[in-house]
Parts: C-alpha cells; sequence; structure tokens
DNA sequence: TGGTTTATGTGCAGTGGCGCACGGAGTTAT
DNA sequence: ATAACTCCGTGCGCCACTGCACATAAACCA
C-alpha cells in the first residue's frame, strides 16, 4: 500500500522547486528528457497533474506544492541520515557491546568505566555467557574468547594476552593437608569443572593428574572456583589477574606453562574497520599492559 | 549536497524492516538480487555498513536502525502524499481562482458566495484586471472572457453566455439635452473608452457612429462608464446586467443586436478535468440561467 | 522585426540495471 | 542423520531507461 517510486518524487520535488525541467534536470545530473519522463509517470500514477506546462517552465499546482513540502522535508531528512552514518564511522558514540569469558570481569570492568568517561556519547555494556554471543547477529561489536574460535570466516580474531591460572588453597586446608607435590595429588581435594570435555587447557591437566574421586566439588563457572577455595572445600585453579593480596591465598603449585589460556579479541568484519571498535581495542591493548597478564 | 539515490534508501528501509532480503524483495516487488544490488550500493556511497548479513537474513546495524527510522517516516510521508494527490482529484478544496471581466462582479460575486457555502473546504478568489491573466501559469483556474481568445491550444474554450449593453442616461441629462435618434447622435455627450482599438463590438460602433469630439469622458473600465453617467456628463453603454431598477435610468436607444459581446469559459487544460473545475464550471451555468444575459 | 536564448518535447541507439537460474550455506524437522 | 526448507550470493542475457540529437515554441533583446 505504500508509494513505490521514491526517485520519481525526488525528481517532481526538484522541478516543484526549480520551476523549470531544464534547471531540476542539472541539480538532478540527469538529462532534461529523463526528468519529463519521470514527470509524466508520476503524473499518470496519481492521476493528477502535479505541474501546468508553458513556455517558461512547469510551475506547480496545488498538489505539486504539496509534493513540493513533503519532498523538501524527505530531501533534508536523507540528506542529514546520509551525513550521520557516513560521520558515523569516525565517531565513538552509541552502543559498544563487549563479550567476554566472565574471568576477566574484574579487569575488564573498570577499563572499559575509563573507556566510557573518554568518549561520554557512548554506553558500555559487559555481558558474560557461557553460551556464545554471535557476532553476526550484532549481540556484540568486541569478544574476548579463549582458545582459537577461528571457524567463521566473517569475524576478525587477533591476539590479546595470554591469561594463566594457579592452583590455590586457604592457609587452613594446607594446614589441615598439607601441600601436594606431583606425586601425591590423589591423595588431595580438587575443584573442577562441570564441563565434561572441556577444552582449557588447565581442566584438560586436572582431568589427566588428577582421579576424579579426588575432585570433591564441580562448578561450571570459572569465578565459582575462588569461592569454593575460599570454603576451603579444597585446591582450585584460579586466574592469577582475580587474585589478590587480601586473599591471602597459598598457591600450592607452581604455575605451570601448559595451564596458560591464550585470549583473543574477535570482532565481526562488519564492525571492524568502525572508528568506534577500532579506538576500543587500541584502548583494550595498551590496557592490558597493565594487567597481571602476559600481553600478546 | 543532497542524497542522490532515493529508491536505494526505499530498499534499505524495507530490508531493515522485513529484516531478510528475501522478505524486502517480496514487499517490493523486485527480484532479491535486486535488493542486495541496491544494499551493496548504499553501503559502498555511505561507506558504512548498514546490516550485518548472515543465514538468517540481514540485520541492521545502528547506522541500519537510523535508516530504519527515517525510512519509515518518508514511507509515510509519501503514501499520505499520494493518497492526498490521487483522492484530489476528486475533491472540491483549496483556491479556487477566478478571474473575470470586471463587467460580471455584481453577478459573479454573489454566485461565488454560494459556490463556497456549498463547498466549505474551498476558498474562493475573483481577481479582475484589464491585463490577461495567464491561465498557463495558474494565476486562475476558471476565467470569464470576451471575445473569443483562442489562440492558446492549452486552454479550453466554451461558450457561457452572451452579454449585452445598452445606452443610458440619466433623466436629468434627457430633460437638458432630449433624447438621440439615429439621426443627430453628434449633438450629444457621450461617454467612451480611452483604449483606442477595443475589441468590445459596442465600443467599435461608437467609433464608427459617434464623432470623437462628442466623447466627452474617457475611462479604461466599463463600470466607471456607470458613475459618469451617473454624474450626468453624458450617454454611455452599460452592461445590462448592472442596471437595476433603482438606478432609475433612461435607456436612449433601443439595444442592438451587434453591441452584444460573447463570453467565454476558458480553463487550462491541466486543470480542467479536475472535480473541482468541473464542479464549479457545471455550478455556474446553472446559475447563469437566472442572470439578466442571454445564456449561450 | 528578426535573431538569440531558453525552454519543452520526441525518435533513436546504447547501456546500466533487472530478472532468471543456479549454487552454497545454514537451520529446522522428521 | 538426512532431507527439506530458507536465505544469500553471482554470472548471464535481456529489456527498460537513459542520454543524445534535433525539432519546436515562446520570450527576450536590440
Amino acid at each position: 500500500m505504500s508509494f513505490d517510486h521514491w526517485d520519481e518524487i525526488r525528481t517532481a520535488y526538484q522541478v516543484a522547486r526549480m520551476g523549470t525541467v531544464s534547471g531540476a534536470a542539472d541539480v538532478l545530473g540527469v538529462h532534461h528528457a529523463t526528468v519529463i519522463r519521470h514527470i509524466d509517470a508520476l503524473e499518470g500514477r496519481l492521476g493528477a497533474k502535479l505541474f501546468q506546462r508553458h513556455a517558461r517552465g512547469y510551475t506547480p499546482t496545488e498538489a505539486g506544492q504539496d509534493l513540493l513540502s513533503v519532498g523538501s522535508r524527505a530531501d533534508d531528512q536523507f540528506t542529514q541520515l546520509a551525513g550521520r552514518i557516513k560521520g558515523r564511522g569516525n565517531e565513538v558514540t552509541g552502543d559498544l557491546i563487549v563479550t567476554s569469558i566472565n574471568g576477566l570481569s574484574g579487569l575488564l570492568v573498570p577499563a572499559m568505566g575509563e573507556f566510557q568517561e573518554r568518549h561520554p556519547d557512548l554506553r558500555v555494556q559487559l555481558v558474560t555467557d557461557t553460551r556464545l554471543f554471535r557476532m553476526e547477529y550484532g549481540e556484540a561489536h568486541v569478544a574476548i574468547r579463549a582458545g582459537k574460535p577461528g571457524d567463521s570466516p566473517d569475524n576478525i580474531v587477533q591476539p590479546f594476552c595470554t591469561s594463566s591460572v594457579g592452583l590455590y588453597a586457604t592457609q587452613a586446608y594446607v594446614d589441615a593437608h598439607g601441600l601436594p607435590d606431583d606425586t601425591n595429588l590423589d591423595s588431595h581435594r580438587f575443584i573442577g569443572s562441570t564441563i565434561e570435555n572441556s577444552r582449557a587447557p588447565f581442566l584438560r591437566w586436572l582431568t589427566e593428574q588428577v582421579p576424579a574421586e579426588c575432585i570433591v566439588f564441580r562448578a561450571n563457572e570459572l569465578d565459582t572456583f575462588r569461592h569454593a577455595v575460599r570454603a576451603n572445600m579444597g585446591i582450585g585453579f584460579i586466574s592469577r589477574a582475580e587474585v589478590r593480596e587480601e586473599d591471602a591465598l597459598v598457591e600450592v603449585l607452581p604455575p605451570m606453562e601448559e595451564w596458560s589460556t591464550k585470549l583473543w579479541l574477535v570482532t565481526h568484519m562488519d564492525l571492524h574497520r568502525t572508528a568506534k571498535v577500532q579506538t576500543f581495542l587500541r584502548f583494550l591493548k595498551e590496557k592490558v599492559q597493565d594487567w597481571p597478564v602476559e600481553p600478546a
């Protein structure tokens, strides 16, 4: 039910504005014959005369004047829209949605807060969820992911940093059970993951080195591990980035290289080149230097 | 500086609204390949992505959402405009500008007032001027003209009525100078036109029958003749339609057939078929039956 | 009055845009 | 698991639209 030929309205609008077919053709950058044909077609479609033709040009009828004002408004709107969109590629405004593994929230949130302060027109969101947010659906602008999530060709992946974990326990646990070493892991109590075949390297190590019966508590979130450790439930992996001095935890084994997880910055192709995403990526890479992680 | 390709905005708007290229193509009545090409071209022009492409369709980016709202407004505007224009051909609204020789004002004005009452959305204007109003410039919708003004093929001319004039004087004049007859016209005083070679038949008659020195007063408007006659300045032509009983004028010679002026209704081709003009013409032809003129 | 400018209007030829058909990829359903 | 469905993407051939050239008419100027 909507009107079909917007370009013809545009042509007629220019004719009404200029008063002549030739002038409109000049403005539109087309031949005046094209303008005449557009007007004729439009008038035929509408079943009414838009212009009175005479030797000095085209004078709009009442319908033509109506079209003139509607066309003028639309022209303004479209021009402004084009300006906004053309400019917006270079602006850092609107929403910035970041999705991340939740082990980084403690570092990401302050960083994003600072980024928002630098760009007051920006609204930042951090979404952490176990399910993979799909960037191709526009659910996030930037993702921080663990392990190489490289299958989709629409995603641009670049190394971010290496997050290392350590094996921690409370002093109370150590007092009760002693410190483990490579030979007596099976006489200790561990905290593990509910996920059977997790791809996280430290979880694979745990599965291989520690009998399942020694894993006395399981959770699906790394974040929960810390709470379990603090509750003296056993020995558990905690992200080194999340460990604070005041936690007073004991690192029960020296960290191993193979526990580390490489983290990747992922952006969707369509958004990667925008200033908003680029600025944020640059900011993140700068910020990561100060984090207790190994930058890539 | 204004944006050039309105049809592409329309296409992109429908894609943003539908969420899929196929859906938009269906609504637009074009092939989905055309939709893809429009989107690609528009994105290239704007230098920004409007949509994120994925297997389920196209999801608008922020720029695409901006376009969606602008496009939605434009679509509304254009649809309403088309509705107004399509309907307007059948409506009697807006302005109705009538131009006429001023000898008919006394009859036309009441008629136009009645016509306006019947069509409250209408604003009527009566313009009388010696210069010919040019209908092709949209200066008037309907013209009442004397003599066949037939040159322009864009004007539709139809007979309206025959306006007759009479030769009048006041009783005071007759008391002083007596009634003229065919033989002693040169011993009377006449009122004539300032226009040298008027095409009005009664003025031509005057020029031929009465010596110039007998024309003691000249005016360019027929309307002024009546005032001159009333002021006892002499014998003058007055439109029979304008003469009232209470004027107490004396018809000094029997009216001659050749004094009559044929009046024509003239409309511009572009406006002639509109309901507004047609309705008014019908109304006028009906009304003229009651006028003190001879209908055509 | 006659030449010049500026405007609209139209047949003709070329090209850009369109539909078509096919292929690929992802999602859903049985 | 496989089949059916839906949607996007692209090469190809054709048609409609465009630009061009020319005709025509009106207005302006000297």
